[in-house]
DNA sequence: AGAGTTAATACGAATTTCGTAATGTTCAAG
DNA sequence: CTTGAACATTACGAAATTCGTATTAACTCT
């Protein structure tokens, strides 16, 4: 169990056990809270693809079709078909931009930002639940190792 | 910010802080282990309710269709859908059982067991990554608070 | 101007999900 | 023993989604 050189940093493997334990731990985590995201799902019955695009759209105001489908990696008609749904729903808006007249700008609408909020309060609602479940010494734990793990390089 | 009692118990509920913090770094995570997801799904093209299926049929050997329906939420007859693709597969078998001929017991095939195995591998390979991306000393601190948090009784 | 590129959309094929109806099986009451 | 209800599964068809191909409109560079 001795430490090992590995790129210039000391870099230790984590052990079988280890990975084996959060391997566990990680399926009934996911597990608990996916009933929770598919009972909020019902609500506003919206496809995940158009909660997606909904969400970006309203952190990207006048982004266009081709950004979204980029990121989130669906063919370009696909989007098209997904924005066709939302402007249905009332909940994003086209707009042909005067400068580039070839491209469209989607913004949420109001009804389409409360979506969104209503969205967030549903994931800061398991974020809490996550907190709660620790004492309080540990929340601060959680938060950092989280990020920690978020922001790693590789 | 007082501790107060709740329910007989000591109970601090998070601040608002707390929470933002971990909605915010928690979607960095998910974001970072989605591609993963994507990429490691790209190698059978196996629908995510073909893959859910097949892993329960892997734990469960023998069991029923409806079992299967039930456990992952969907329609009987989608999950008959879902069964007939993998038979086509060759990933499962569709068997009578002498004693109640009008179900249908599943079982995983060589091939459907290799297939889970190597969904399995990839998700410990995620959890890996998340275990190299702490310090030797923090590992441990992960994996008690996964626990904790899956196993929390709310 | 004119060719080539880019952004978005219309259309059609393939696939998936699910409700309704049908088939075959088991169980219980008469 | 028969008959009828309940059950597990499957067949079929409708609705919706994704995506590839082709098309339209606009921009850019020579």
């Amino acid at each position: 169990m001795a430490p090992q050189k590995c790129f210039g940093r000391d870099m230790i493997e984590p052990t079988a056990e280890q990975v084996e334990q959060l391997t566990r731990a990680f399926e009934r985590f996911t597990r608990r809270f996916k009933v929770a995201e598919a009972a909020a799902a019902a609500d506003n019955a919206l496809i995940a693809l158009d909660a997606q695009a909904l969400l970006f759209v309203s952190e990207h105001p006048g982004c266009g079709l081709g950004d979204v489908a980029r990121d989130l990696g669906v063919a370009p008609t696909t989007m098209s078909s997904a924005v066709d749904r939302l402007v249905r729903k009332a909940m994003i808006e086209r707009r042909r931009p005067e400068d580039n007249r070839r491209a469209v700008a989607l913004t949420a609408t109001a009804k389409g930002r409360q979506v969104v909020e209503e969205q967030k309060a549903g994931y800061q609602k398991a974020c809490r639940a996550m907190l709660r479940s620790l004492d309080p010494d540990e929340r601060g734990d959680l938060i950092r190792l989280t990020e920690k793990i978020a922001d790693a390089e590789t």
